[in-house]
RNA sequence: GCCGGCAUAGCUCAGUGGUAGAGCAGCUGAUUCGUAAUCAGCAGGUCCGGGGUUCGAAUCCCCGUGCCGGCUCCA
């Protein structure tokens, strides 16, 4: 007999071999269908998976993200099984459950059509319908190469290569569908809930765009029909609030092809609402000791050569020949800085320097990515670059993080920290290299953030930390950056007289704050749906007099209010109130400000909200002051 | 860059081998109105570009460009 205890509950001797849903079962927690796995000392098993020993045993529900998670990577199984059954000869590559739903990569001769989508979504509800319990079986090696080989799976066989030799190796089967995989799974098909295919596209075998290029098919699955329905909306509202749709509808940009794609055409609302950020920007970084530089935007090839861009960048460049000497545009603005700081001899005592330039630069990016405002070939960034002394940089990274978390909370964004180490293709020695990335790490501990490692995801100069910041439909966008350097410094000879009277090589960092003011506003207008706080609306206050009667009385107040700072606009046309107001509605405006007899008789106002409270019988000065506080620039709160 | 889809009026879209359409936006006029679309009229097109098939191409084929969804890359 062994020992089960129930995690937080009651325990219970077992004949040895018991299941998991067995046990739990007897333990008395319900065997119905919201329970998909068990976690057993805190490892996730199959219901049907024998135990052998004493251990603590907890059910995983449907309602959890785990049990969500592998009740996803079983409709991945069934989704493969629809697509061998619907097209034979069809070879299958990899499964897994992601972040909203889950896919498959299949290597097919003809790629899938959308009627495809829906002829397997159908074979899916089949398999489902049938209930086909999913069978683990453990197997040796040379068993289950034989099996893959023997179906011609091609890819499995190259999986099964890369699994190290000591590892148990597992096939689930549901009908006669095997696959390889560590599980576990639901206990059979009947348990996978709502689903459904949501698109097709091409996807590299293993990432790698010198490898075969499979056909992919993503899908999502939830609990229950009214969440998988409430996902649907949750899509249906990212699309509403899509920048690229807002940024046309409110009139902030446009990018035209006959301009060049990537390249971002400002209207006078989306200049105002950036030149707005851009004021905040240079205020918070004066305020942190930041200098304001500029540098040009192409420098000659020699100094791209000399930073190491030539060698590393020089295909996301652009360059031009001025005369006989070849100019590189810049894609970054470090190299400006590095002559800046080497003007002249610099003393430890100026340390640490804080160059901070609104730096326009241009990158080549391929085709195929761009996309709306978050992705670009020519932006703008917050950036600057910290030269410290070894000793400072800890606590420079700590300043540039507070600084980062103290912007985002005035944005009202969460975040996510990632460190991110050595790549392969990449400069500078181990030691440097190790330096650096114990100073991120150590500057992160110092503010006790919890952060994922991304192994090989560093600059090819250094490495960093990145912050994604969340949105309001929980998506994560790359924003902020740290970036520490030890190879520029050297690649320069940037030098600084120490108290010793000795010359030593000091430290840089490469830093955003908001990253690409481009990518920044996309998110900003995603993030808000376009209702933008009143200190960035474009527009703050509209006014819509009723009736021509009221026209002068609305032009004096317009008037006033220009005076007193207020960004606001003046709707004298012939129409509605109702269509004025829907009009300022769609446009997202803060304050609509009715005025009509009543108003010009009394000399009050009457503001209407974008979310529909209407404000009576206001006195003008009143608002005004309601409107100039709101409309300040935040300043942060120190976040620590 | 790669895979797939798409490209018709400023915007959203209909039109599938036989005379280019609708709604919204725009313009003109009427309406002077109290919180999300007043009415009428007018104008608006290299059907993405180039080549081909055909008596005839928005429609079929090829090439290119751009966009969209992914992959790869990344602020």
């Amino acid at each position: 007999m062994i020992k089960i205890q129930l995690e937080q509950g009651p325990s219970r001797e077992e004949p040895e071999g018991v299941t998991p849903g067995q046990a739990l079962k007897d333990l008395g927690v319900a065997a119905d269908r919201q329970v998909v796995a068990a976690s057993v000392d805190g490892e996730l098993l199959d219901l049907t998976r024998p135990l052998e020993r004493d251990c603590t045993l907890a059910p995983v529900r449907l309602d959890s993200p785990q049990g969500l998670e592998i009740m996803r990577h079983s409709a991945a199984h069934v989704m493969a099984e629809a697509v061998r059954s619907l097209f034979p000869g069809v070879k299958i590559a990899i499964g897994p459950a992601i972040e909203a739903g889950f896919y498959y990569d299949f290597d097919v001769p003809e790629p899938f059509t959308p009627e495809d989508l829906a002829r397997i979504e159908k074979r899916m509800a089949q398999i489902v319908k049938r209930n086909l319990p999913f069978a683990r079986r453990e197997v040796s090696r040379d068993e289950a190469l034989r099996l893959f080989q023997d179906q011609g799976e091609t890819y499995k066989v190259e999986i099964l290569e890369d699994i190290p030799a000591d590892q148990a190796l597992s096939l689930y089967q549901q009908g006669d569908f095997v696959d390889l995989c560590r599980g576990p799974h639901v206990p059979s098909t009947g348990y996978i809930k709502a689903f459904k295919l949501t698109s097709i596209s091409g996807a590299y075998w293993r990432g790698d765009e010198h490898r075969p290029m499979l056909q992919r098919l993503y899908g999502t699955a939830f609990a229950t029909p009214e969440e998988l329905q409430r996902h649907l909306e949750l899509l249906e509202e990212a699309k509403r609030r899509d920048h690229r749709r807002l940024g046309r509808e409110l009139g902030l940009f446009l990018i035209e092809e006959e301009a060049g794609p990537g390249m971002v055409i400002y209207l006078p609302k989306g200049a105002l609402l950036r030149s707005l950020i851009e004021d905040f920007e240079r205020r918070e970084h004066l305020r942190r000791g930041y200098q304001i530089v500029m540098g040009p935007q192409m420098l000659k090839a020699d100094l791209w050569k000399r930073s190491g861009h030539w060698d590393n960048y020089r295909d996301n460049m652009y360059f031009s020949q001025v005369e006989e000497t070849l100019y590189g545009i810049k894609p970054m603005n470090c190299v400006a800085h590095m002559l800046i700081y080497k003007s002249r001899v610099r003393s430890y005592r100026e340390l640490p320097l804080r160059f901070f330039e609104l730096g326009t630069v241009l990158r080549h990016e391929r085709s195929g990515v761009l996309h709306g405002l978050t992705r670009v070939r020519q932006f703008t960034q917050d950036d600057a670059h910290i030269i410290c002394t070894e000793e400072q940089v800890e606590s420079e990274i700590t300043g540039v993080l507070d600084f980062v978390f103290e912007v985002m909370a005035i944005f009202g964004f969460e975040y996510e920290v990632e460190l991110s180490t050595r790549p392969e293709k990449s400069i500078g020695s181990d030691a440097e290299w190790e330096l650096a990335t114990n100073a991120l790490k150590g500057a992160l501990k110092t503010r006790s953030l919890p952060y994922h490692i991304c192994e090989g995801e560093g600059a090819f100069y250094g490495p960093k930390i990145d912050i994604k910041l969340k949105d309001a439909l929980q998506r994560r966008w790359q924003c902020a950056t740290i970036q520490c350097d030890f190879t520029l410094p050297e690649r320069f000879d940037l030098t600084y007289v120490a108290a010793d009277g000795q010359r030593h090589r000091p430290v840089m960092l490469h830093r955003v704050i908001l990253g690409s003011l481009e990518r920044f506003m996309g998110v900003l207008v995603e993030h808000y749906a376009g209702a933008f706080p009143v200190w960035l609306a474009p527009v703050q206050v509209v006014l819509l007099p009723i009736t021509d009667r009221v026209h002068d009385y609305a032009q004096e107040i317009y008037d006033l209010m220009r005076a007193a700072g207020l960004r606001v606009e003046l709707d004298t046309r012939p129409e509605t109130l109702r269509y004025k107001i829907r009009e300022a509605q769609m446009q997202k405006i803060p304050y609509m400000v009715v005025i009509g007899d009543r108003e010009a008789e009394s000399r009050t106002l009457s503001p209407r909200l974008r979310d529909g409270t209407e404000w009576k019988d206001m006195p003008l000065e009143t608002f005004i002051e309601w409107v100039q506080e709101e409309g300040r620039i935040p300043t942060p709160a120190k976040s620590r």
